[in-house]
DNA sequence: GTCTGTGCAAATTGTTTGCACGCAA
DNA sequence: TTGCGTGCAAACAATTTGCACAGAC
């Protein structure tokens, strides 16, 4: 990633910003948590960032959570676990995906892998302790 | 799931008709699907009885691929492939998430979990074979 | 001058909702 | 008569796109 050039300024602060954060965060999220920093950023842009680092491999979607798609800026096989009450999605970092299961799954569909994810799925502890009052 | 009477006639409709696919099939899909015996079938009761069946525990939806939303009749863990090309999403079936990831999960999050899917995205065989002309 | 990244606003599209109606109990 | 399932059309919200402009080379 160019982090020189004037021409590249908003993309490598979209891009570090999701890879700083562990949140997950959609491309809403992202724009709000930069925009005091770069006033005349626009939503469009975050978007199109998006998507780009999507296609150049550098971002992958992990989820979407009530309708609205959650990037990662982590593009090696995890394991996360979604919350369906608050949309928290966090990564289970103690957990590996078995190496032999995407070995399996290659062979097996005979077609190229380029990502995999593990999720699960539920309510997180601060939902369940929450219901409670 | 009550298939006698009136009522549910459509609710039915559209539960079979998912649990029947293969193909893990859109709201669209599906409102397609049965148009033709159904005339009177809405895209909205399509809708409104999906989310029924997720909140019943009866469906899950398995992914969202380019901006639309997938279900599955299957709501067992089990793994899929999804084609980022075509957009399709497999079963694979001999395929099992093990036991063990689960129980680990719950543990280390401390929630209660409630779906878990493995899902592998890349290029299926038809799409790799299609860019090849 | 050309190319790329961007803001802005409009367009698009998947999904949800309000309302009225009709059938079943 | 009450309640639920539904059609229809309008509303909504996330995302994409067209266009014009600015800065880098």
């Amino acid at each position: 990633m160019n982090t020189t050039q004037k021409n590249f300024r908003k993309r490598n602060a979209i891009y570090d910003c999701l890879c700083q954060s562990k949140a997950h965060p959609s491309a809403e999220t992202i724009y709000t948590q930069l925009k005091p920093q770069i006033p005349d950023l626009s939503l469009a842009t975050v978007y199109r960032n998006l998507n780009l680092f999507k296609q150049q491999g550098l971002a992958i979607s992990v989820a979407t959570v009530k309708g609205v798609e959650r990037f990662d800026g982590n593009v090696e096989p995890h394991v996360h676990f979604i919350c369906t009450d608050c949309g928290a999605v966090i990564d289970l970092e103690n957990m590996i995906v078995p190496h032999s299961l995407s070995a399996t799954a290659e062979e097996s569909t005979g077609g190229r892998i380029a990502a995999c994810q593990l999720s699960f799925t539920g309510k997180c502890r601060n939902c369940i302790n929450k219901k409670k009052n």
